[in-house]
DNA sequence: GCCGTTTTCGGCCCGACTGTTTTCAGTCG
């Protein structure tokens, strides 16, 4: 039995639709492959283990027997006798050119059919020697467009940016173009309104005074930060910034707006759904509303959007197909934690380890965010380039919290540590001492590269420690840097259960560790969700933002995270 | 290739922009 990961069997399905497409397939039989590697995609549960089960993979949406039988044969064989013989057909290599903007399967399948063109290399060489404008349906405007691009370093292409990255640039934009005449609306939509982790481009809705559309596609083009335009109409323009992040925009009538927005805001799996939805009620949704024949029957509001279609109105952090609409039908939505919710912070650090802020600066920025307790959780000794806390250190300095506690009035600090989960399992600091604390968060630190097995049996066995309450960042993945570590984190979860140990997420906008479908699965299973910041300075405090946005896309309400109820509540609940 | 309180066969979301087109294909979202 080989340990195929789901990312592994969505890789396999992308690239096979990609070639089928090169190839000219039927183009529903390729989007079934799509669809099946999303739903494969946002899966918690490990495909490999189902097939190991032996349970029935066309329970999945999108799954049928073919693909069922495929899935099996990735698992059983590690490979698709599928997929070998299509690149026997097509280079893979094609697939690389896919990439650059305005090239897609048919233009690459012909660029390969009449010039044999396989590599960046063989296409750079043709659009020096003009072969490119020669070819039928080819002309002069777009080879220039493709020489412009294969001048730029082609891991470029695709490379999706960190939400809190593509922040400043978004929210300039929104100002810029608020304060342009005729501009009546401007909203954030796309992956950044439904808060995903990373987004691939930014998508700006404006509604403005009729006739001024141009104009303000104008004013859109020529923010200070475009570097390219990639296309400019009255209704839709799209433009790539200089830190190369793409940025789309609609001008819609303010009739629509509700729909627009809608439609804007994503997902794309979502919408589909949406307008399959509306196919069977005899409807029409496009970005105009929802049209009976030619009679808008909804649009102003996305509220409107939803009823027409008998569905109660969906959060944008739930948008993704992801069985929000079956919610939505039968009014089983859940009601999504807010930030007003949090009356504490349970992870942070501060200059005694790695922290830029001191213990009473923490205590007084939490204060004034509202919190009625924080736990000051410092390294272990094994994070030595952390000055991590040995046995004495950590006495120390729970002596210091309780002199802190007792000077600051209106928030209580509880004494805490993030101890570091070792090789074995054990951890970093005696238990003489991990049983005088209030809150113990255990975190894999080192030797994040074991295989699947020794890594799952590590963590799992550190929970074993009856002082343990929280698992920090349980997969210790840090998003564009660094992948998930190797782990089962089901059977963890499910470990995490039986054993009454919470699970951390952790609201670092480049982790956001536990990821939102392992929170959905660990909320469903009945395991206490911890949200914190693991905040190293008083500013990064206001990370719960992000946190509270991943567990939004988790499903997670008020009741599922614990560091929403009281101090008292909250240790009763932490307790083992 | 999937799917079905209209169907086990015949459908499968819908529209904007561009370029190379004399009416539309390709790409994108």
């Amino acid at each position: 039995m080989m340990d195929v990961h789901n990312n592994e069997i969505v890789e396999i399905f992308l690239t096979v639709a990609d070639l089928m497409e090169i190839k000219g397939e039927n183009p529903f039989r390729i989007r079934a492959y799509r669809e099946a590697s999303r739903v494969i995609g946002d899966m918690s549960e490990q495909v490999a283990q189902m097939v190991h089960d032996d349970r029935d993979l066309t329970e999945l949406k999108g799954i049928g027997k073919d693909l069922a039988e495929k899935i099996r044969e990735i698992v059983t064989t590690g490979q698709l006798e599928f997929l070998e013989s299509l690149e026997k057909e097509i280079p893979a290599s094609l697939l690389e050119l896919m990439k650059i903007p305005d090239l897609g399967p048919k233009k690459v399948a012909a660029m390969y059919r009449e010039l044999g063109i396989t590599t960046m290399e063989d296409l750079k060489k043709a659009v020096e020697a003009k072969k490119i404008s020669a070819l039928k349906g080819f002309g002069e405007k777009t080879e220039q467009k493709i020489f412009k691009s294969i001048s730029r370093p082609k891991k470029e292409f695709g490379r999706r940016t960190l939400l809190i990255d593509a922040e400043p640039s978004a929210l300039a934009y929104k100002k810029y173009l608020e304060s342009k005449p005729g501009v009546k609306s401007v909203n954030l939509a796309g992956s950044f309104r439904r808060g995903k982790e990373t987004i691939g481009d930014l998508d700006i809705l404006v509604t403005c005074d009729t006739g001024r559309e141009k104009e303000v596609m104008d004013a859109f083009v020529t923010f200070e930060e475009v570097n390219r335009i990639y296309a400019k109409g009255n209704k839709k323009s799209a433009v790539l910034l200089r830190n190369d992040l793409q940025v789309d925009i609609r001008i819609v009538p303010e009739s629509s707006y509700g729909a627009a927005l809608h439609y804007f805001t994503g997902s794309k799996a979502h919408n589909l759904a949406i307008r399959r939805l509306a196919v069977q009620k005899k409807y029409k949704v496009n970005e105009y509303g929802v049209f009976d024949g030619s009679r808008q029957v909804a649009g102003k509001t996305e509220r409107d959007v939803y009823e027409a279609l008998g569905l109660h109105y969906i959060e944008p952090e739930l948008r993704e197909n992801m069985g929000e609409i079956e919610a939505a039908k039968s009014g089983r939505l859940p009601a999504l934690i807010e930030p007003g919710h949090m009356r504490g912070d349970l992870h942070m650090h501060t200059t005694r380890t790695d922290g830029r802020n001191s213990l009473s600066e923490m205590a007084e920025a939490a204060k004034a965010l509202g919190y009625e307790y924080i736990a000051v959780t410092e390294h272990s000794r094994k994070v030595a380039m952390a000055n991590g806390l040995d046995e004495k250190d950590l006495r120390e300095y729970m002596a210091r919290i309780e002199q802190v506690n007792a000077q600051i009035e209106g928030i209580e600090i509880l004494k805490g540590i993030e101890v570091d989960i070792l090789q074995d399992g054990g951890l970093d600091l005696p238990d003489s001492v991990l049983k005088d604390l209030d809150i113990v968060i255990g975190s894999v630190h080192y030797q994040q590269r074991f295989p699947m097995k020794q890594q799952t049996e590590r963590i799992i066995r550190a929970m074993d420690n009856p002082y343990l309450q929280i698992l920090g960042h349980p997969t210790g993945r840090l998003l564009n840097k660094r992948d998930p570590m190797d782990i089962d984190l089901e059977r963890i979860i499910e470990a995490a259960k039986e054993k009454k140990v919470a699970m951390e997420l952790n609201a670092q906008p480049d982790r956001l560790d536990l990821p939102h479908n392992y929170c959905k699965f660990a909320a469903d299973m009945g395991v206490t969700i911890v949200l914190s910041t693991d905040a190293h300075s008083t500013e990064n405090l206001r990370r719960m933002a992000n946190g509270i946005t991943e567990a939004r896309r988790g499903w997670l309400t008020k009741e599922d995270v614990v560091n929403t109820r009281s101090l008292g509540e909250m240790r009763e609940m932490l307790k083992r």
